[in-house]
DNA sequence: CTGAAAGCGCTTACAG
DNA sequence: CTGAAAGCGCTTACAG
């Protein structure tokens, strides 16, 4: 635990016996080195426990090292999982994150960006749902030449890279999984309509009810808007029907945490009476009792995954053909907690 | 909309007719500088929109620009709300926010915080609860000579500037309300007892009570843990006596949404049969059906304070007598939702 | 109270 | 593939 002062570029490069310029070089990835130098300097670094300047870094290059963040509704335990990781991956990384929340005012929002692009000049943007699917704004930063990577997108998949989970996969397994329990009676409360993962989770669940052979009244399927009163109401019509469901899944946590009250207030106790299921893994799966069994997003290593691709800055050249490379699909995880039991013998 | 070079602070300099050290000098709110040349200079500064370049201003100097944040459980909404607000307070004062959680295990966490300041050379921690009454980590910081303002502190309240809401007070007022809607068997699920709030709270309880002249069953009073099952395994005790209350109050959200699902369970409807208050108003009061009555913390306010008490730099010379200014106790706010309501006749 | 000089730790051209 | 020079936009001494 010497408590010297930190290396800095020259220290490594004396120790290397090159110049600063090629050790710059070998960190930053460029250009080409040969590798004999190359060795030198990773070793130098490795034994100084070099770390760049970040400031000087900023200070001296075009590049900001500042990546965007931007999010609708900050209230929501997906926002903030996300940003806390974001912020981690940042600083491992060597960059900031610029957290902003988006105005619903379209207008006024585009506005803030510009602000932000032209003040931070970011490296580049990271544009969570449902932020990523505003077309206004996506227009905006393409003329500007921004680069942006938009998380679970609904459309437009070749403006930009991506990264998203299967929804339609989870929701397909998440439903076998009750399935497999003893449940043919299955509800499904539909998420909110503005945003494409509820068609995916909705159309998982009729494909693995019918890869099945199970058929369901129409009266089992409710719209709801991914809050936790649209999932209440949602569910107490569901629960009202004479042949009720046994089973009901929600298209996220907050409307499963409805369909619970729901269920309390028709003295039906979960999961011996009804089992419910969720989708997020959010800070309410646990919160609300029984904890939910729902589908948990790999929101981590969607935050590295994203703070990587602009932090490489590779996809500048996305004009090309080589967008596939852009598309990120990431496996999700299927959380069996409380709230899902087989069902009682009638 | 020029899009112009952004200015420097030479632009700045040559506009006022001064050196660009003069400006420095204005902006950094230091050195003294004649009356003249500070209005010669703010008046450039603002016809050039002049904002300095944090990059620069942290190479050049030995500030780092960075302020610290440790929190402990980032699942919570209050964590995730101060550290947003934060985020933005630090952007407008051209700061950075490097965000880190604290482990249980004390020997890792204190590790870790010396890492941070080693490699981000932070200008002031901010300690959130219950970080902030680690004993060791403190120690560790007066050692270090690191500044640092705490949220909500046990104890020790000489030992750096903190910021707090006063529980007491609004658990009291909070109390009344209940008293005022013509409840008089109200019970209370006390807080964590590692967290002094939960004392605070509790007492705010009790002496609204007596100041009323009311009085309560021991069996009213049931220990939590802050968590939705604690409250919901005390309510439950609660609710199963003979002569039940009507109404609880919990000493945070979390067991006030375990206590609604221990009413729902007694087939107690809310707020007809029962009323239930919480304590935080976060993402979970409104997120549990009914939404509930309970106390607002100030947390934007007290992120902004943190912020610019760091900022300023102004409690390096704590040692002296003028502690007094760094005790700030923000204003609450209690929101009435529908939770609560009059107890029905008997 | 004010300014000229030097330097913070990097990277961008510019040479070779 | 590699390096010497200059400069990014500030602030810290050092003078006066």
């Amino acid at each position: 635990m010497t408590a010297s002062k930190r290396a800095r570029i020259q220290d490594v490069a004396k120790m290397a016996g090159v110049s600063s310029m090629t050790v710059s070089r070998v960190l930053s990835n460029h250009a080409k080195v040969s590798d004999a130098k190359r060795t030198l300097v990773m070793d130098a670094v490795k034994a100084l426990n070099y770390r760049p300047n970040v400031s000087a870094r900023r200070l001296a290059s075009n590049k900001s090292f500042f990546i965007g963040l931007l999010y609708f509704d900050s209230d929501t335990s997906y926002v903030s999982k996300f940003l806390l990781r974001g912020l981690k991956s940042c600083r491992l990384t060597g960059h900031h994150l610029v957290a902003d929340e988006i105005d619903e005012d379209s207008e006024k929002s585009l506005a803030s960006v510009q602000e932000l692009i032209e003040v931070t000049k970011v490296d580049g943007i990271i544009l969570l749902p449902p932020v990523c699917n505003d077309t206004k704004l996506l227009e905006m930063l393409k003329e500007k030449n921004i680069s942006f990577v938009r998380i679970a997108p609904d459309s437009q998949f070749n403006l930009s890279p991506y990264i998203c989970m299967d929804d339609y996969q989870a929701s397909f397994e998440l439903t076998e999984l009750l399935i497999k329990q003893g449940h043919t009676k299955i509800g499904h409360i539909i998420g909110n309509p503005n945003q494409g993962v509820s068609r995916l989770r909705y159309q998982g669940y009729l494909d693995a009810l019918r890869s099945n052979k199970i058929s369901v009244p129409p009266e089992y399927i409710e719209q709801g808007l991914f809050t936790v009163d649209s999932g209440l109401m949602a569910a107490k019509k569901i629960l009202s029907l004479p042949n009720r469901p046994t089973a009901i899944f929600a298209a996220n946590d907050e409307m499963a945490a409805g369909a619970l009250s729901a269920a309390h207030m028709n003295r039906l106790s979960v999961p011996n009476d009804l089992s419910i299921v969720g989708f997020d893994d959010g800070h309410i799966a646990t919160a609300v009792s029984p904890n939910l069994t729902t589908v948990r997003q790999p929101i981590k290593q969607m935050a590295d995954l994203a703070v990587e691709i602009i932090a490489s800055g590779k996809f500048s050249d996305l004009s090309t053909s080589n967008t596939r490379e852009y598309r990120n699909v990431l496996d999700f995880e299927i959380i069996e907690r409380d709230s899902t039991k087989k069902p009682q013998e009638t």
